[in-house]
DNA sequence: TGTATACTCTACTAAGTTAGTAGGAATAGT
DNA sequence: ACTATTCCTACTAACTTAGTAGAGTATACA
């Protein structure tokens, strides 16, 4: 697993709207001046979220971005498996892929498959629920800074 | 962490060095052939590995490669950490960083330090002493396939 | 109906990484 | 001297990353 901008836009993107879930429209401008992304390449993730099914836009004036669910149904995790792809070292922990030679006895096999289970133990067990919860706890010192 | 084709036969090829540990140097042209890899990129595979200390070689006629340690020293973390460098998703896990805007208020920080700590645990507690015992567990059906 | 506001879509690009290739120089044993 | 082998430098094609650029489309509101 390795953190791209892209992924890194995304997951504040993602906490930004969290943290707006429920009140109005958040434009692309706004939510790429905040997380201090540039705003033509952030549109992009922001396509790649809505294509995803976690974010869902509002066009024309009044319009936006905003959360398709709640910030507790969402993981950090989902968002890492839209915008980076597949989170294990090596392609054929998931599947039977003929990238070694001889997959039942290859002894390297277990380890990459361990460090999967491990990565995804974490990542798929954060909410961003659990993460406006963090914000919100240390917001008593200014506004919030992702 | 992701795994390359550099790291792939940088893995492969130490094992096979292990199973031939205390014995004649191994060339680099069996090696390439043994894990089926491109014998001219092999080689600057080799170079990294004998840079990082965990291999060592002898010129000439009857030379080749040797591990510069035993089996048992030699975790699957080092060949990693040698060929594909740090494991670390994002590189303000590991330093103050100036990736994110405020590392000490960053919600995601916490995330990334989980998974490399995780990451980590797997993969340096695994020596090639313990992969070797496991080629030579299904060692019965024929010659070992990494 | 017009217009400002905002999302949508396609294409291009510069820099960096990956997975090699190519060719020769240096060294050691017989 | 000959041969086997490591060592060293340079080059390349394909792919990925992190952007840019510009036109097109939908919506609210006056
Ligand atoms: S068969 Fe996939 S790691 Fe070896
Ligand atoms: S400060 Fe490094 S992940 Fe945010």
């Amino acid at each position: 697993m390795k953190l791209t901008y892209k992924g890194d836009y995304a997951l504040k993107a993602v906490l930004d709207l969290a943290l707006h879930y429920g009140q109005e429209p958040v434009t692309s401008h706004d939510l790429a001046k905040r997380i201090d992304a540039p705003a033509k390449f952030f549109e992009q993730v922001l396509t790649e979220l809505k294509k995803g099914g976690i974010i869902e836009s509002r066009r024309g004036n009044e319009g936006g971005y905003l959360l398709s669910k709640s910030p507790s149904k969402i993981t950090v995790g989902d968002i890492i498996r839209i915008i980076e792809g597949p989170i294990e070292p090596i392609a054929c922990v998931k599947e039977n892929y003929a990238n070694c030679t001889d997959v039942n006895r290859c002894v390297f096999r277990n380890i990459w498959q361990k460090v999967y289970q491990a990565t995804s133990d974490i990542i798929d067990h954060v909410t961003f629920e659990d993460l406006m919860a963090q914000v919100k706890g240390q917001q008593q010192i200014a506004t919030y800074s992702i």
